[in-house]
RNA sequence: GGUCCUGUGGUGCAGCUAGGAGUGCACGCCGCCCUGUCAAGGCGGAGGUCGCGGGUUCAAAUCCCGUCAGGACCGCCA
């Protein structure tokens, strides 16, 4: 071994100890006759004291940051009033008697310290090999592994079988842009990268495996986002002879788990929300509620207004405490936020004393009309409302948003609230040709007292219920499950329904309907993005800070350079012609 | 596809509203001094295509147009 101790693990309880320790120089002091170097290692920092005139130390002086040392010393008590309580290891140094220069290293592009957070993003992806020295980056590669493999165990201690699925399969055009990849021994035909495992899932539980899970590498090739990357890691399950209730055990026993390893403390029981009461209090699917700031209906105020705007299908409004005082540029600014998510305008009303309403439209409203709305909405003098009137899904959508907008408080703030979102519909809206679209995927079983709803005529089907659920974890979707269609019939129904042809069903997903002929059972199941679990554990707003190697939100690698341009061999392997411009397929440049 | 924010020595910023010589601050870097620092200190020094292109102007980091890159968001993400 090249050392006997790791540097920031060293204590008190050493003193006297002959130590040997590899590291990189965290930062130098050099008084001439003593030089102070710090060093670092994966345990942390601890103070090494070198004389240079002592033989064998005849380097520290030419030491600089980030070269790589091995260090032969002593372990002593620091002298009374240079213990430093900020440090694991402030109680104790390192007199050295022995320094080796294991390599050199230049200058680093930017410091490696606490402030490197704030370093341009852009540039800590181009050294993240640097970045990840940092030990913010080290403690959410660990917090990252302590989750992985605690769910793994926890997955197996619940009787799962981890199960892998292969990441070149057929493409379907449904759902999310498929990721695709030539193939050389078929020219002119393609593989996708898989979505997810959905379908191999159902497979397996046809194929008896009974209880199945993985952490499965899923890709999509939609625009990036703080929250979502082309690749991310879904903890996938299924489990068979089960329904939502048994998932959702066996889920929040998991991530429960995961938790707890994570933070050390355990979090309750998860609560559940219908998705038609999460639209109707917070306008989402996915309500952040650690904050409350919930929307009111105000259709019972205004029923028979006189105000055209409010003559509508849906009034409704947020109250933002103390925002009375909000200048006129910030609720025009909210107004076009507003507008730009769908709305027809933004009422506001600032609160005064006793009441007193001041807005654009207040001289359009009845005296009981002012009066009413500021006990519906519990206003007290300095708020300001904010209301939106209009189709009430785009009222909801759009008070979600500005809530929060006006409320969210930071990642790391207000715990971890779990909330279940159970009863989601079938079908989240209707296509240009008028058939529904799923709001889940096409083979999430209908809601049991629904069924029925489904071969009657003239039936609403946007009200019609399925047995998916999501879970959300302070306004972030983790992620969805359902119980499933084992039932080759019932599939077809859907298929049917969502204006899929027999024929082309048979061509898109022939064997999941093949498989359903030999006795498939019935099954239930989950997924989540571990992604998201993780960098809310570690208190960031962004995944790419739990990713060792994230894209930028071009999908742009700015440490490899991906994407870049194929070899003219290569594509004439793969029976590939590039149609665009020659420039278009250039490498970014990594200057800028 | 769209909206908004950002781009100034290696890093982080200020300068831009109101055009006047690459001006300033902090860190880092290089050299010298220094035996108790821990963001060490002192003295000295180097380092710039103000992202890129065009326009307006006697004069552009600054104003205008375009473009590229990074970020946040909308659309998209069954």
């Amino acid at each position: 071994m090249m050392r006997s101790h790791r540097a920031g693990s060293l204590r008190a309880s050493d003193d006297g100890s002959e130590v040997t320790l590899c590291g990189w120089v965290d930062s130098r002091r050099d008084h001439g006759g003593v030089v102070f170097l710090d060093l670092r290692d994966v345990e942390g920092i601890v103070q090494v004291v070198v004389d240079p005139s002592r033989a064998g130390c005849e380097q520290a002086h030419r030491v600089r940051g980030e070269w790589v040392l091995r260090v032969v010393g002593t372990v002593k008590r620091r002298p009374e009033g240079t213990v430093n309580p900020e440090i694991g290891t402030g109680e104790i140094e390192v007199a050295a008697s022995g320094l080796e220069v294991l390599n050199e290293s230049e200058p680093v592009p930017f410091p490696l310290d606490e402030h490197a957070g704030e370093v341009d993003e852009g540039t800590r992806l181009r050294y993240r090999y640097l970045d990840l020295r940092r030990p913010a980056m080290q403690l959410n590669l660990l917090l990252r592994s302590r989750v992985n493999s605690s769910l793994r165990d926890s997955m197996s201690r619940q009787g799962f079988t981890e199960v892998e699925t292969p990441m070149l399969i057929a493409s379907t055009p449904e759902g999310a842009r498929d990721f695709v990849v030539p193939s050389r021994l078929s020219p002119g035909s393609f593989y996708a990268l898989p979505q997810s495992p959905q379908l191999f899932k159902q497979l397996l539980m046809v194929g008896g495996v009974d209880r199945y899970f993985q952490l499965a590498r899923c890709l999509r090739d939609e625009d990036l986002r703080a929250d979502r990357q082309f690749e991310f890691v879904q903890y996938d399950a299924e489990m068979s002879f089960a329904g939502a209730d048994d998932v959702m055990e066996v889920v929040g026993t998991a991530v429960a788990d995961a938790v707890e390893a994570a933070t050390g403390e355990r979090p309750g029981a998860f609560p559940r929300m219908t998705w038609h009461q999460a639209q109707e209090r917070y306008g989402t699917d996915k309500p952040d509620v650690r904050f409350g700031m919930e929307l009111v209906d105000l259709g019972p105020v205004f029923a028979s207004t006189g105000f055209r705007a409010f003559q509508a299908e849906a009034v409704k409004g947020i109250r933002v405490v103390g925002e009375g005082a909000a200048s006129r540029s910030r609720l025009d600014a909210l107004t076009d936020r507003a507008k730009g998510l769908g709305a027809a305008g933004l009422v506001w009303m600032r609160v005064g004393e006793g009441g007193a309403l001041e807005s654009p439209v207040a001289k359009f409203l009845s005296d009981d009309e002012r009066r009413d709305v500021v006990s519906a909405m519990a206003a007290e003098p300095g708020d300001l409302l904010l209301m939106v009137a209009g189709e009430r899904r785009v009222a909801n959508h759009v008070l979600g948003v500005l809530r929060l907008d006006l409320g969210r408080p930071p990642v790391s703030e207000g715990g971890l609230r779990f909330l279940w979102v159970v009863d989601f519909p079938l079908f989240e809206g209707l296509a240009d040709d008028g058939s529904p679209v799923p709001a889940h995927h096409p083979f999430t079983m209908p809601h049991p007292d629904d069924l029925a709803l489904l071969d009657a005529e003239g039936v609403d089907l946007l009200g019609v219920r399925s047995q998916a659920y999501d879970l959300v974890l302070n306004g972030w979707e983790l992620g969805s499950g359902s119980v499933r269609i084992h039932r080759r019939d019932v599939q077809e129904r859907i298929f049917t329904l969502l204006g899929i042809a027999p024929e082309t069903a048979r061509e898109r997903f022939g064997f999941l309907l093949d498989a359903f002929r030999f006795g498939a059972p019935p099954h239930a199941g989950f997924a989540f993005g571990v992604d998201r679990l993780v960098a809310i554990l570690a208190g960031e707003e962004n995944i790419r800070e739990v990713i060792a190697f994230p894209k930028t939100q071009s999908g742009a690698d700015p440490l490899t350079g991906a994407p870049g341009p194929l070899d003219p061999a290569q594509l004439r392997e793969l029976g590939l012609a590039v149609a665009v411009p020659q420039e278009a397929t250039t490498r970014p440049d990594p200057e800028r």
